[in-house]
DNA sequence: CAATGCATGTAATGAGTTACATGATTCC
DNA sequence: GGAATCATGTAACTCATTACATGCATTG
């Protein structure tokens, strides 16, 4: 079993969902094409880890919902207490900033303003996420038991990790701005 | 040619290296293991990118010191200026988060606590390498066009991607505590 | 009337990991 | 005496992306 296996059935776990919305909500944490998802689901339905209804619907392609099995819930909680591997970052623009120096500072600055929009953008839609949780759950986002927390930590990250990004790439555009300028 | 190519240009772009020194640099920005890095600087050889000299060690094995070459720069160079594809982040902890409550509180907390405590080691070596950099070049770290800008930036980034992910841990691990004491 | 959303699937290719292979030196 | 460091390489495999394939409904 791999790990986005375990991204599935951790998402299945909240809700059951069709791999169309997998293929969605997963991008917060593990992104995934549906070509990767549909098989894995196909499989994971051979092991006995899900189970799906077909639904038939007019106007829109049929879909299967998929539902996790107490099987896959055991084994997605054994997998939980296990220590997690490494995380995996590959992001072609911390390569560019490596070697930021190669070009001019017109450019040096289009690219980090333009990293800037990137993340203004999505904490404007993250904050919006998270407000709508606040006010359909209330305190419960902040019970560690409530079935509403793990998705909730896991924005208030994702939300961080952007406003974070905000503040590294201004901090390198003053040093771009001192050095053209001054 | 691929994202982990222009990794490995940009590497060398600051100074001629091994395949086994590139390995290990390039884990800051691009894990890749050393059966993908050997095949792809041969390609690279063969393309023109770049160059290498063989050197006989004695006690050591011999190995091949890598350049770049002015064609490889300007190809780089070009690349730099395209916008960045967006990151790609696999992080099974996230995963876990996600489903931390399918664990008891104990195992919630040894996983975020372990967390914290790989962060921060790598904090303590990042923090060494910052202040070895501003010791040796003064000021010129911060100058964006000195060859030892990027290296910099890059460094002060996952210093503070490391120090931040701690705080978001603490955080959680507070919720916890909170739910389960009181 | 073109693009986007809904919804699922397969095939081909590219990227990345694990395992196999070698061999001297140094450190514990 | 076993592990780690230096140093390079290939083979087998798994994982992930791109492309191919279909088709109706809605939105601009």
């Amino acid at each position: 079993m791999n790990t986005l296996g375990y991204a599935l059935l951790g998402m299945l776990v909240r809700k059951p969902c069709t791999g169309y919305e997998l293929t969605q909500l997963l991008e917060v944490f593990w992104q995934a094409k549906h070509s990767q998802i549909y098989p894995l689901l196909t499989k994971l339905e051979q092991e006995e880890y899900v189970t799906f209804v077909h639904v038939e619907q007019t106007g829109k392609p049929d879909k299967k919902i998929y539902s996790i099995t107490d099987k896959g819930k055991s084994l997605l909680q054994q997998w939980i207490a296990n220590s997690p591997s490494a995380p995996v970052i590959r992001d072609e623009f911390l390569i560019k900033a490596y070697s930021i120096r190669l070009t001019d500072v017109a450019t040096a600055k289009r690219l980090f303003e333009e990293r800037i929009q990137i993340h203004e953008k999505k904490i404007e839609y993250r904050k919006t996420e998270i407000e709508k949780m606040k006010q359909e759950f209330g305190d419960e986002t902040e019970i560690a038991t409530s079935i509403h927390f793990g998705r909730y930590i896991l924005f208030q990250r994702k939300l961080q990790l952007e406003e974070e990004e905000i503040k590294w790439c201004r901090w390198v555009m003053a040093l771009l701005l001192k050095n053209s300028v001054g």
